[in-house]
DNA sequence: CACATATATAGAACACGTTCTACTCTTGAG
DNA sequence: CTCAAGAGTAGAACGTGTTCTATATATGTG
């Protein structure tokens, strides 16, 4: 067993910690960051497969090595550069008043604003998705990390601060066919429009069990 | 470009050709058959990793070169898999009466039977589901035809033979759920119970617009 | 039959994720 | 200050997906 680093966002509770974020000194937050920028740079301009682990490093500036130490895999790099992502799109969420008349229109609005988001860099997109989905048992908790993500965002669209379990499984369908939508969009299998219209009409049967107002 | 050999299954017209399927000698379907074998044998055995395109090779009896002759990757080669896999479920659907009182319950009944099925052989779920959601676009196509399984088997069950767009669009998302519910599964976020619960719910609500009776 | 061409084979070669080794640099406890 | 343990580094090494090369075998056409 080697001696465990600054490594895992596991935070029983979910919350994440104040502000600073998880344990490490500065240098080691520092290598952190560099290396989720370098992943999501090289993400961005070539996609999952551009994502190489010694191109990582290389860019981040740390050995092999160190990556490894950090990230145990190409998948959790790339997890973490969604979940960071996303932790992103939520905060600045937080800091925007959310339009729509009701509920279903506010996470309509706000489902819209993030696909759009992720269209705009269809190399990123696609290397976090894929990487998402392909996720295997070890890297569980981070997906599960992504999946808590995504639930409060929508929650907080919908003025559920406090879902129920009900609600809980229903923002995680939603999540499932956002997902599943991407990755058709990402191979090319779903046009833009295609995936705004089936989030659309799955949302509004989802949340209020009718489509056309 | 090399010369393309048995490969592909693009069938246009969506429809399986009488029975026989798709071109090439005897010989080339018997090995393409014996290729598909030893995929899902090993994968029964060990999952997604155990699936190396050498122990396929040597499993199958042919050469490295011709098992990629045959299928271009090895995501090509699961999902191919999967394909079969679904192709004889719905055969074996054809041979069943469905029961259940409502298109609803005849759907569920169909969605649970395929997922118990699955679920009864964890390696092998694993492996042709991760390769499902990996595959890139080379792929597309393939995918889509596994998409296309899903879709006549849901109508078949519905009794919409001649699903509307829209019955389309409500499919698409079901299968959307269902594979996101199998790598839940697959990579234990979630229980069987929690996928079967799941399930229950979202077709209901996509369906009718309604849970609980 | 004879040959041209498509397929199949054995195995080397290559790429990239991952692991390992040997060494150096930091850091914090005493 | 000293030094032991942890963290980082450079680079070799290994495993498996994929590609390439050289050769052999089928296959169908004159």
């Amino acid at each position: 067993m080697p001696p465990m680093p600054p490594q895992a966002t596991s935070n029983s509770t979910g919350m994440a910690t104040t502000s600073s974020e998880e344990l490490g000194s500065a240098a080691q937050r520092e290598r952190r960051k560099r290396i989720i920028d370098a992943t999501l740079a090289l993400a961005a301009k070539g996609g999952y497969d551009a994502v190489q682990m010694r191109a990582v490093a290389d860019k981040a500036d740390v050995a092999l090595g160190t990556l490894y130490r950090y990230f145990p895999s190409k998948v959790h790099l790339l997890v973490a550069g969604l979940s960071r992502e996303f932790q992103r799109a939520s905060e600045k969420l937080d800091r925007t008043k959310i339009p729509g008349d009701t509920p279903t229109d506010r996470l309509l609005f706000v489902l819209g604003r993030n696909t759009r988001m992720m269209q705009r860099d269809p190399h990123l997109t696609e290397a976090m998705v894929r990487a998402f989905m392909f996720a295997d048992t070890t890297a569980a908790a981070e997906v599960e990390q992504v999946g808590k993500l995504m639930e409060s965002m929508f929650a907080r669209a919908m003025g559920k601060e406090v879902p129920t379990e009900r609600d809980s499984v229903i923002f995680h369908m939603i999540a499932d066919v956002w997902m599943a939508n991407l990755v058709a969009w990402v191979t090319r299998r779903a046009s833009a429009t295609d995936v705004q219209h089936r989030l659309e009409l799955s949302v509004r049967l989802l949340l209020e069990g009718r489509d056309e107002d």
